[in-house]
DNA sequence: TCTGGGGTCCTAGGACCC
DNA sequence: TCTGGGGTCCTAGGACCC
Protein backbone atom coordinates (compact mmCIF):
# COMPACT_ATOMS: atom_id res chain seq x y z
CA UNK A 1 0.00 0.00 0.00
CA UNK A 2 1.09 3.30 -0.71
CA UNK A 3 2.42 5.25 2.09
CA UNK A 4 1.76 9.05 2.06
CA UNK A 5 5.40 10.94 3.62
CA UNK A 6 3.12 12.65 6.39
CA UNK A 7 2.32 9.04 7.96
CA UNK A 8 5.11 9.18 9.65
CA UNK A 9 3.76 9.30 13.62
CA UNK A 10 3.40 12.41 14.95
CA UNK A 11 3.58 13.93 18.60
CA UNK A 12 1.65 17.21 18.03
CA UNK A 13 0.90 19.59 20.94
CA UNK A 14 -2.33 22.47 21.01
CA UNK A 15 -1.45 25.09 23.73
CA UNK A 16 -4.12 26.93 24.47
CA UNK A 17 -4.12 30.07 27.65
CA UNK A 18 -6.86 29.60 29.81
CA UNK A 19 -8.91 32.95 29.94
CA UNK A 20 -6.38 34.74 28.17
CA UNK A 21 -7.30 38.30 28.67
CA UNK A 22 -8.54 38.07 31.97
CA UNK A 23 -5.62 36.26 33.18
CA UNK A 24 -3.39 38.63 31.30
CA UNK A 25 -5.05 41.41 33.45
CA UNK A 26 -4.36 39.59 36.37
CA UNK A 27 -0.98 39.19 35.63
CA UNK A 28 -0.52 42.95 34.87
CA UNK A 29 -2.45 43.57 38.14
CA UNK A 30 -1.92 41.09 40.96
CA UNK A 31 -4.72 42.79 43.14
CA UNK A 32 -6.99 41.41 40.71
CA UNK A 33 -5.98 37.74 41.43
CA UNK A 34 -8.38 35.69 42.52
CA UNK A 35 -11.03 38.23 41.92
CA UNK A 36 -14.51 37.37 40.13
CA UNK A 37 -13.29 39.36 36.60
CA UNK A 38 -14.50 40.58 33.29
CA UNK A 39 -12.94 42.12 30.23
CA UNK A 40 -15.94 43.65 28.41
CA UNK A 41 -16.00 45.78 25.76
CA UNK A 42 -17.79 49.28 25.45
CA UNK A 43 -18.97 49.36 29.04
CA UNK A 44 -21.83 51.72 27.08
CA UNK A 45 -24.78 48.76 27.35
CA UNK A 46 -25.07 47.83 24.42
CA UNK A 47 -22.04 47.05 23.57
CA UNK A 48 -20.99 45.95 26.85
CA UNK A 49 -20.84 42.01 26.35
CA UNK A 50 -18.14 39.73 28.04
CA UNK A 51 -15.03 39.14 25.99
CA UNK A 52 -13.57 37.06 28.61
CA UNK A 53 -13.52 36.44 32.11
CA UNK A 54 -11.63 34.19 35.32
CA UNK A 55 -13.34 31.48 36.64
CA UNK A 56 -13.82 32.62 39.72
CA UNK A 57 -16.75 34.93 37.06
CA UNK A 58 -17.89 31.62 35.51
CA UNK A 59 -18.59 30.04 38.95
CA UNK A 60 -21.39 32.42 39.14
CA UNK A 61 -22.55 31.56 35.80
CA UNK A 62 -20.73 34.76 34.03
CA UNK A 63 -19.87 33.57 30.06
CA UNK A 64 -18.56 34.57 27.04
CA UNK A 65 -21.07 36.88 24.88
CA UNK A 66 -23.34 37.29 28.14
CA UNK A 67 -24.78 41.36 27.87
CA UNK A 68 -22.87 42.94 30.77
CA UNK A 69 -25.83 44.40 32.55
CA UNK A 70 -27.13 40.25 32.94
CA UNK A 71 -23.62 39.22 34.35
CA UNK A 72 -23.29 41.83 37.01
CA UNK A 73 -27.02 40.43 37.87
CA UNK A 74 -25.59 37.49 38.51
CA UNK A 75 -22.15 38.28 39.99
CA UNK A 76 -22.68 41.31 41.56
CA UNK A 77 -19.38 42.11 42.88
CA UNK A 78 -17.95 41.52 39.58
CA UNK A 79 -15.06 43.17 38.82
CA UNK A 80 -15.03 44.95 35.09
CA UNK A 81 -12.06 46.48 32.71
CA UNK A 82 -11.96 47.36 29.71
CA UNK A 83 -9.73 45.35 26.78
CA UNK A 84 -6.40 46.35 26.16
CA UNK A 85 -5.28 44.81 22.99
CA UNK A 86 -1.96 46.05 22.65
CA UNK A 87 -0.70 44.39 26.19
CA UNK A 88 -2.33 40.94 24.82
CA UNK A 89 -0.42 41.25 22.21
CA UNK A 90 2.76 41.71 24.02
CA UNK A 91 1.91 38.75 26.39
CA UNK A 92 1.13 36.84 23.73
CA UNK A 93 4.27 37.37 21.28
CA UNK A 94 5.98 36.58 24.69
CA UNK A 95 3.91 33.17 24.94
CA UNK A 96 5.10 32.49 21.47
CA UNK A 97 8.76 33.03 22.49
CA UNK A 98 8.79 30.27 24.80
CA UNK A 99 6.94 27.78 22.17
CA UNK A 100 9.70 28.98 19.95
CA UNK A 101 12.54 27.42 22.17
CA UNK A 102 11.25 24.33 22.23
CA UNK A 103 10.45 23.59 18.24
CA UNK A 104 10.74 25.95 14.93
CA UNK A 105 7.37 24.16 14.05
CA UNK A 106 4.98 26.19 15.61
CA UNK A 107 1.95 27.15 13.89
CA UNK A 108 -0.28 30.23 15.96
CA UNK A 109 -4.16 29.80 15.54
CA UNK A 110 -5.19 32.74 17.48
CA UNK A 111 -3.67 35.50 19.91
CA UNK A 112 -3.63 32.63 22.88
CA UNK A 113 -3.27 29.32 21.14
CA UNK A 114 -0.91 27.23 19.10
CA UNK A 115 0.02 23.96 17.38
CA UNK A 116 3.58 22.38 17.98
CA UNK A 117 5.09 19.54 16.00
CA UNK A 118 6.65 18.10 18.96
CA UNK A 119 7.87 14.59 16.77
CA UNK A 120 11.16 15.25 17.29
CA UNK A 121 10.35 15.37 21.41
CA UNK A 122 11.79 12.05 23.54
CA UNK A 123 9.54 12.92 26.63
CA UNK A 124 6.58 14.97 25.39
CA UNK A 125 4.84 14.61 28.26
CA UNK A 126 7.27 16.27 30.80
CA UNK A 127 8.07 18.84 28.29
CA UNK A 128 4.41 19.67 27.95
CA UNK A 129 4.59 20.13 31.85
CA UNK A 130 8.18 22.45 31.76
CA UNK A 131 6.53 24.60 29.06
CA UNK A 132 3.08 24.98 30.96
CA UNK A 133 5.53 25.85 34.47
CA UNK A 134 7.76 28.47 32.37
CA UNK A 135 4.10 29.98 31.09
CA UNK A 136 2.96 30.25 34.66
CA UNK A 137 5.70 31.38 36.48
CA UNK A 138 8.11 33.74 33.77
CA UNK A 139 4.53 35.19 31.94
CA UNK A 140 1.88 34.51 35.12
CA UNK A 141 -0.46 32.84 32.61
CA UNK A 142 -2.16 29.45 32.66
CA UNK A 143 -2.81 27.59 29.90
CA UNK A 144 -4.09 24.29 29.08
CA UNK A 145 -1.60 21.39 26.87
CA UNK A 146 -3.49 18.90 24.59
CA UNK A 147 -0.92 16.45 23.16
CA UNK A 148 -2.13 13.94 20.21
CA UNK A 149 -1.29 12.69 17.27
CA UNK A 150 -2.54 15.22 15.01
CA UNK A 151 -4.41 18.57 15.79
CA UNK A 152 -7.87 17.93 15.57
CA UNK A 153 -6.97 15.29 18.89
CA UNK A 154 -4.51 17.76 20.53
CA UNK A 155 -7.27 20.25 20.28
CA UNK A 156 -9.49 18.10 21.78
CA UNK A 157 -7.62 17.29 24.39
CA UNK A 158 -6.45 20.81 25.69
CA UNK A 159 -10.44 21.44 26.01
CA UNK A 160 -11.04 18.50 28.45
CA UNK A 161 -9.04 19.99 31.22
CA UNK A 162 -8.81 23.60 32.40
CA UNK A 163 -7.35 25.47 33.78
CA UNK A 164 -3.82 24.18 33.93
CA UNK A 165 -4.15 20.65 32.37
CA UNK A 166 -2.45 18.45 30.69
CA UNK A 167 -4.09 15.81 28.60
CA UNK A 168 -2.95 13.10 26.31
CA UNK A 169 -5.25 11.86 23.83
CA UNK A 170 -3.96 8.67 22.01
CA UNK A 171 -6.04 6.84 19.29
CA UNK A 172 -6.44 3.93 21.03
CA UNK A 173 -8.45 6.36 23.54
CA UNK A 174 -10.94 7.25 20.99
CA UNK A 175 -13.74 5.26 22.06
CA UNK A 176 -13.60 5.85 25.56
CA UNK A 177 -12.87 9.46 25.39
CA UNK A 178 -14.20 11.29 22.54
CA UNK A 179 -17.35 8.71 21.24
CA UNK A 180 -18.93 9.56 24.21
CA UNK A 181 -19.58 12.97 23.81
CA UNK A 182 -22.46 14.51 21.81
CA UNK A 183 -21.08 15.53 18.03
CA UNK A 184 -21.93 19.46 19.15
CA UNK A 185 -18.74 19.67 21.16
CA UNK A 186 -16.48 18.14 18.47
CA UNK A 187 -14.38 20.92 17.73
CA UNK A 188 -15.66 22.50 14.02
CA UNK A 189 -19.67 21.21 14.76
CA UNK A 190 -21.37 24.12 15.73
CA UNK A 191 -25.42 24.45 17.01
CA UNK A 192 -26.59 24.43 13.18
CA UNK A 193 -24.49 21.49 12.23
CA UNK A 194 -25.48 19.71 15.59
CA UNK A 195 -29.31 20.32 14.78
CA UNK A 196 -28.48 18.83 11.09
CA UNK A 197 -26.50 16.05 12.49
CA UNK A 198 -29.49 14.83 15.23
CA UNK A 199 -32.11 15.09 12.55
CA UNK A 200 -30.83 12.24 10.87
CA UNK A 201 -29.98 10.13 14.22
CA UNK A 202 -26.43 11.05 15.07
CA UNK A 203 -26.48 12.10 18.12
CA UNK A 204 -22.70 11.10 19.54
CA UNK A 205 -19.25 11.33 18.33
CA UNK A 206 -19.45 7.44 17.95
CA UNK A 207 -22.57 8.03 15.56
CA UNK A 208 -20.82 10.12 13.41
CA UNK A 209 -17.55 7.99 13.39
CA UNK A 210 -20.15 4.96 12.20
CA UNK A 211 -21.94 7.04 9.77
CA UNK A 212 -22.66 5.65 6.22
CA UNK A 213 -19.84 7.71 3.94
CA UNK A 214 -22.26 8.38 0.81
CA UNK A 215 -25.43 9.68 3.64
CA UNK A 216 -22.74 12.03 5.20
CA UNK A 217 -21.48 13.00 1.61
CA UNK A 218 -25.04 13.59 -0.03
CA UNK A 219 -26.20 15.46 3.20
CA UNK A 220 -22.72 17.63 4.48
CA UNK A 221 -20.60 17.95 1.25
CA UNK A 222 -17.07 17.36 1.63
CA UNK A 223 -17.64 18.48 4.78
CA UNK A 224 -19.17 15.27 5.96
CA UNK A 225 -16.37 12.65 4.86
CA UNK A 226 -13.82 15.42 7.22
CA UNK A 227 -16.22 15.32 10.28
CA UNK A 228 -16.52 11.38 10.13
CA UNK A 229 -12.94 11.46 9.56
CA UNK A 230 -12.04 13.59 13.06
CA UNK A 231 -14.44 11.22 14.62
CA UNK A 232 -12.52 8.67 13.74
CA UNK A 233 -9.11 10.73 14.93
CA UNK A 234 -8.19 11.08 11.33
CA UNK A 235 -6.81 14.56 10.62
CA UNK A 236 -3.62 14.39 7.97
CA UNK A 237 -3.11 18.85 8.30
CA UNK A 238 -0.03 19.79 9.09
CA UNK A 239 1.56 22.07 11.34
CA UNK A 240 2.38 25.11 9.24
CA UNK A 241 4.20 27.95 10.72
CA UNK A 242 3.82 30.13 8.33
CA UNK A 243 -0.60 29.85 7.66
CA UNK A 244 -0.21 32.67 10.49
CA UNK A 245 1.28 35.48 8.80
CA UNK A 246 -0.52 35.89 5.82
CA UNK A 247 -4.51 37.38 5.86
CA UNK A 248 -7.42 37.16 3.48
CA UNK A 249 -9.26 40.06 4.56
CA UNK A 250 -8.85 43.04 6.96
CA UNK A 251 -12.21 44.69 8.27
CA UNK A 252 -13.45 46.61 10.68
CA UNK A 253 -17.14 47.20 12.17
CA UNK A 254 -18.68 48.96 14.97
CA UNK A 255 -22.18 48.61 16.46
CA UNK A 256 -24.07 52.27 16.67
CA UNK A 257 -24.58 53.19 19.89
CA UNK A 258 -28.20 54.73 18.52
CA UNK A 259 -29.65 52.99 15.06
CA UNK A 260 -28.40 54.74 12.26
CA UNK A 261 -31.42 56.27 9.67
CA UNK A 262 -29.74 58.27 7.06
CA UNK A 263 -26.82 58.24 3.96
CA UNK A 264 -25.03 61.05 6.07
CA UNK A 265 -24.56 59.01 9.25
CA UNK A 266 -23.52 56.54 7.82
CA UNK A 267 -21.44 58.71 5.95
CA UNK A 268 -19.70 59.65 9.13
CA UNK A 269 -19.42 55.76 9.99
CA UNK A 270 -17.78 54.70 6.95
CA UNK A 271 -15.04 57.56 7.03
CA UNK A 272 -13.92 56.19 10.37
CA UNK A 273 -13.84 52.95 9.86
CA UNK A 274 -12.30 53.87 6.66
CA UNK A 275 -9.62 55.03 8.54
CA UNK A 276 -9.41 52.08 10.61
CA UNK A 277 -8.86 49.88 7.71
CA UNK A 278 -6.42 51.95 5.75
CA UNK A 279 -4.27 52.15 8.79
CA UNK A 280 -4.01 48.33 9.35
CA UNK A 281 -3.60 47.64 5.45
CA UNK A 282 -0.91 49.64 5.62
CA UNK A 283 0.60 48.71 8.62
CA UNK A 284 1.05 45.50 7.07
CA UNK A 285 2.00 46.23 3.92
CA UNK A 286 -1.36 45.08 2.56
CA UNK A 287 -3.49 46.63 -0.26
CA UNK A 288 -6.74 45.04 -1.19
CA UNK A 289 -8.34 44.41 -4.27
CA UNK A 290 -12.45 44.18 -3.10
CA UNK A 291 -13.97 46.21 -0.79
CA UNK A 292 -17.04 44.97 1.12
CA UNK A 293 -19.34 46.42 3.70
CA UNK A 294 -21.87 44.65 6.23
CA UNK A 295 -25.02 46.31 7.28
CA UNK A 296 -26.75 44.83 10.18
CA UNK A 297 -30.20 46.11 10.43
CA UNK A 298 -32.06 46.78 14.14
CA UNK A 299 -33.15 43.26 13.58
CA UNK A 300 -30.36 41.66 13.36
CA UNK A 301 -30.98 40.83 9.40
CA UNK A 302 -27.41 41.14 8.34
CA UNK A 303 -26.08 41.48 4.41
CA UNK A 304 -22.68 42.15 3.15
CA UNK A 305 -22.30 43.63 -0.30
CA UNK A 306 -19.06 44.01 -2.03
CA UNK A 307 -17.23 44.98 -4.91
CA UNK A 308 -13.78 44.51 -6.93
CA UNK A 309 -11.95 47.50 -7.59
CA UNK A 310 -10.08 47.92 -11.00
CA UNK A 311 -7.05 48.65 -8.71
CA UNK A 312 -6.03 47.49 -5.84
CA UNK A 313 -5.66 50.03 -3.04
CA UNK A 314 -5.22 51.28 0.42
CA UNK A 315 -6.29 54.62 0.28
CA UNK A 316 -8.66 55.77 3.06
CA UNK A 317 -11.08 57.85 -0.02
CA UNK A 318 -10.93 55.45 -2.39
CA UNK A 319 -12.30 52.87 0.19
CA UNK A 320 -14.62 55.06 1.82
CA UNK A 321 -15.78 56.01 -1.25
CA UNK A 322 -16.51 52.70 -2.61
CA UNK A 323 -18.38 51.32 0.89
CA UNK A 324 -20.60 54.24 0.68
CA UNK A 325 -21.62 53.46 -2.79
CA UNK A 326 -22.44 50.18 -1.65
CA UNK A 327 -24.51 51.34 1.09
CA UNK A 328 -26.28 54.02 -1.43
CA UNK A 329 -27.35 51.09 -3.48
CA UNK A 330 -28.21 48.64 -0.90
CA UNK A 331 -29.53 50.56 2.16
CA UNK A 332 -33.25 49.19 2.56
CA UNK A 333 -33.34 52.59 4.28
CA UNK A 334 -34.68 50.70 7.70
CA UNK A 335 -32.34 51.73 10.82
CA UNK A 336 -29.29 50.62 11.17
CA UNK A 337 -27.74 48.86 13.84
CA UNK A 338 -24.04 47.82 13.05
CA UNK A 339 -21.97 48.58 9.79
CA UNK A 340 -18.83 47.36 8.64
CA UNK A 341 -15.92 48.03 6.27
CA UNK A 342 -13.80 44.75 5.20
CA UNK A 343 -10.92 44.38 2.96
CA UNK A 344 -10.69 40.94 1.35
CA UNK A 345 -8.33 39.44 -1.62
CA UNK A 346 -5.85 41.76 0.12
CA UNK A 347 -1.84 41.20 -0.60
CA UNK A 348 1.12 42.65 -0.11
CA UNK A 349 1.84 45.54 -2.07
CA UNK A 350 5.73 44.98 -3.45
CA UNK A 351 4.13 41.49 -4.72
CA UNK A 352 0.95 43.48 -6.83
CA UNK A 353 1.76 44.19 -10.32
CA UNK A 354 1.93 48.28 -11.14
CA UNK A 355 1.03 49.92 -14.37
CA UNK A 356 -0.65 51.48 -16.46
CA UNK A 357 -1.18 50.04 -19.60
CA UNK A 358 -2.75 51.28 -22.80
CA UNK A 359 -4.95 48.43 -22.65
CA UNK A 360 -6.91 48.77 -20.56
CA UNK A 361 -7.51 52.61 -20.86
CA UNK A 362 -9.11 51.93 -24.66
CA UNK A 363 -10.78 48.71 -22.97
CA UNK A 364 -12.43 50.63 -20.36
CA UNK A 365 -14.30 54.04 -20.65
CA UNK A 366 -14.46 57.29 -19.35
CA UNK A 367 -14.12 56.41 -15.85
CA UNK A 368 -11.59 54.17 -16.31
CA UNK A 369 -9.76 56.67 -18.22
CA UNK A 370 -10.09 59.53 -15.65
CA UNK A 371 -9.63 57.18 -12.75
CA UNK A 372 -6.25 56.08 -14.57
CA UNK A 373 -5.21 60.01 -14.76
CA UNK A 374 -5.83 60.18 -11.65
CA UNK A 375 -3.76 57.32 -10.40
CA UNK A 376 -1.14 58.32 -12.67
CA UNK A 377 -0.70 62.04 -11.04
CA UNK A 378 -1.01 59.88 -7.60
CA UNK A 379 2.24 57.64 -8.58
CA UNK A 380 4.16 60.76 -9.13
CA UNK A 381 3.81 61.63 -6.29
CA UNK A 382 5.05 58.48 -4.72
CA UNK A 383 1.34 56.57 -3.88
CA UNK A 384 1.75 54.12 -6.59
CA UNK A 385 -1.15 52.27 -8.17
CA UNK A 386 -1.54 48.85 -7.92
CA UNK A 387 -3.07 47.00 -11.06
CA UNK A 388 -5.24 44.03 -10.51
CA UNK A 389 -3.39 41.48 -12.22
CA UNK A 390 -3.44 37.75 -13.74
CA UNK A 391 0.38 37.00 -11.75
C1' DT B 1 -31.96 46.26 28.63
C1' DC B 2 -30.06 40.55 24.67
C1' DT B 3 -26.53 38.95 21.83
C1' DG B 4 -19.17 42.50 19.92
C1' DG B 5 -15.61 42.39 16.69
C1' DG B 6 -12.00 39.99 14.53
C1' DG B 7 -11.40 36.43 11.32
C1' DT B 8 -11.56 31.68 8.05
C1' DC B 9 -13.54 28.53 4.83
C1' DC B 10 -17.18 26.64 1.96
C1' DT B 11 -21.18 26.68 -1.21
C1' DA B 12 -24.01 28.14 -4.82
C1' DG B 13 -25.78 30.66 -8.71
C1' DG B 14 -25.24 33.58 -12.69
C1' DA B 15 -22.24 35.55 -16.20
C1' DC B 16 -19.06 34.61 -19.44
C1' DC B 17 -15.84 32.08 -22.33
C1' DC B 18 -14.33 28.21 -25.14
C1' DT C 1 -31.84 23.79 -36.95
C1' DC C 2 -32.06 25.45 -31.61
C1' DT C 3 -28.50 23.92 -27.90
C1' DG C 4 -23.39 20.36 -24.43
C1' DG C 5 -20.30 20.66 -20.88
C1' DG C 6 -16.41 22.41 -18.45
C1' DG C 7 -13.92 26.08 -16.26
C1' DT C 8 -13.33 30.59 -14.08
C1' DC C 9 -14.77 34.89 -12.13
C1' DC C 10 -17.70 37.52 -9.20
C1' DT C 11 -21.00 38.12 -5.60
C1' DA C 12 -23.78 36.78 -1.54
C1' DG C 13 -24.55 34.22 2.35
C1' DG C 14 -23.87 30.84 5.96
C1' DA C 15 -21.38 28.25 9.52
C1' DC C 16 -17.91 28.33 12.65
C1' DC C 17 -14.14 29.86 15.84
C1' DC C 18 -11.75 32.88 19.39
Amino acid sequence: MYQSPVSKRRIIFHVDMNSFYASVEMAKNPELRGKPLAVAGNVEERKGIIVTCSYEAREKGVRTTMPLWQARKLCPNLVVVPPDFETYKIYSSRMFQVLQEYTQEVEPVSIDEGYMDMTECERPLEIAKEIQMRLLNELKLPCSIGIGPNKFLSKTASDMKKPLGITVLRKRDLAKKLWPLKVGEMHGIGKKTEEKLNKYGIITVKDLAEAVDYELKHRFGINGIKMKERANGIDPRPVDPSSASDYRSIGSSTTLSEDLVSVTEAENVFKKLADKVTARLKAKGYVALTIAITIRYSDRKTITRSKMLRNATHRQEEICKTALDLFRRHWNHEAVRLLGITATEVIEREHATYQLDLFSVEKNEKDALLHDVMSSIERKHGEGIIKRGKN
